[in-house]
RNA sequence: GGUAUCGGAAGCUGAAC
């Protein structure tokens, strides 16, 4: 038995939760160990679904169960759930405040992320790095700069948060150097470092990072394919995007935007075909692609055809039609909106004045909610 | 049963004036 938990654990890390379910429904007897590594296996494979059941199932757990669940629950952004659970809980430690900081974080609540760590008896480098990159994350540089000054110590992970957030604000220079001095230096951080690099424009820093990294990995490669795509160089995208053994989502969502600037539908509508799966991202860049070359019908259909729609699926129509000149269309997705940003009031603004409609220009600019 | 649980990296919308 115990080695078949152990084999359980084995594929649920690298990946294969298919396989770990199969080893562990042909288990005849089950102690602790086997529910609790099926729990992990689902939980580290973003199956929050199965990671629900098997946590209802198990006989008994432990805390680590708890936190297990609590944790997936927050890296994916499930805060009410998550909120479910941690007042279930019945203990609630460190990991578990450090995870709620992260929930509430994730899903923009800073204040409420900020109250937990407030209140946190105790508290470690993992709680002051969550709490810094709910702040970096939603914008507030500011905040997050003060709280990162008032950190006790600063390791390579909360580094990589300040460089990821940091759009002219934090020098580049600066963080090259303090880069430098951490002995040791991980996948995480060079990738966080050519992002960087991409998007202050100096992408020929960019891949000379690429070439020092002492190992690459599909992230990296998408990261510098994503690089040349944000810089214009259409070819050199196609040429990295031709070089690589294996594709995720992520990769060949990025290369929609090329083959949208080059109005190459041929090639658009074969590699979203052959896509073997698509998530909300993917579908916008769709979208987007067919707007950037100017196929509206081809662009509204993408849009009906989506299994679901977020903002950015509702503005990236919009700034369509609006692009377009096209301002009753215009009206008409924005009057569909479930929630509209500053960006959405500005396209439709824009569609108006293309269109010569000052006075109605101006009546909507004067029924803005925040100028 | 000695890392079973907590923080960081890549893709989508505001082109220019």
């Amino acid at each position: 038995l115990f080695v078949l938990n152990k084999l359980i654990e084995m594929y649920g890390k690298v990946g294969s939760l298919h396989h770990a379910r199969l080893v562990f429904d042909c288990l005849t007897q089950r102690d602790f160990y086997s529910w609790a590594f099926m729990l992990s296996a689902c939980c580290r494979n973003d199956r929050l679904d199965e990671a629900r059941l098997v946590f209802d199932t198990m006989p008994e757990r432990s805390l680590q169960s708890w936190n297990a669940l609590l944790a997936a629950f927050a890296q994916a952004g499930h805060l009410d759930e998550a909120k479910l659970l941690f007042e279930r809980m019945p203990y609630r430690d460190m990991a578990a405040c450090n995870s709620m900081v992260t929930a509430y974080a994730k899903s923009g609540h800073i204040q409420e992320a900020r109250k937990i760590f407030d209140e946190m008896p105790m508290r470690n480098l993992l709680s002051w790095t969550a709490l810094l990159s709910g702040y970096m994350q939603s914008g507030q540089t500011l905040q997050g700069e003060v709280l990162f000054q008032k950190m006790p110590v600063w390791d390579l992970v909360c580094w990589t948060v300040m460089l990821s957030a940091c759009d002219g604000g934090w020098s580049l220079r600066e963080a090259k150097k303090s880069f430098d001095a951490f002995p040791e230096r991980d996948l995480v951080a060079w990738t966080a470092l050519l992002t960087a690099y991409a998007r202050n424009g100096q992408l020929a820093e960019a891949k000379r990072i690429f070439d020092e990294m002492p190992q690459w990995s599909m992230v990296s490669s998408t990261a510098l394919l994503a690089a040349c795509v944000q810089a214009g160089k259409y070819d050199e995208a196609r040429e990295i995007f031709a070089s690589m053994p294996h594709l995720n989502v992520v990769t060949v969502t990025a290369m929609f935007a090329v083959y949208g600037h080059c109005g190459d539908l041929e090639s658009l509508k074969q590699a979203f075909e052959a896509m073997p799966q698509r998530d909300l991202v993917s579908w916008n860049a769709v979208l987007a692609a067919y707007a950037h070359s100017g196929y509206l019908e081809e662009a509204k259909h993408t849009f009906d055809q989506m299994p679901e729609h977020n903002l950015v699926s509702h503005n990236t129509l919009l700034a369509t039609y609006a692009n377009h000149g096209h301002h009753k269309n215009a009206l008409i997705a924005f009057a569909a909106m479930p929630c509209r940003d500053l960006m959405s009031w500005n396209a439709m603004l824009s569609a108006y004045a293309q269109s010569g409609e000052l006075d109605r220009a101006v009546n909507l600019f004067q029924s803005m909610p925040q100028r």
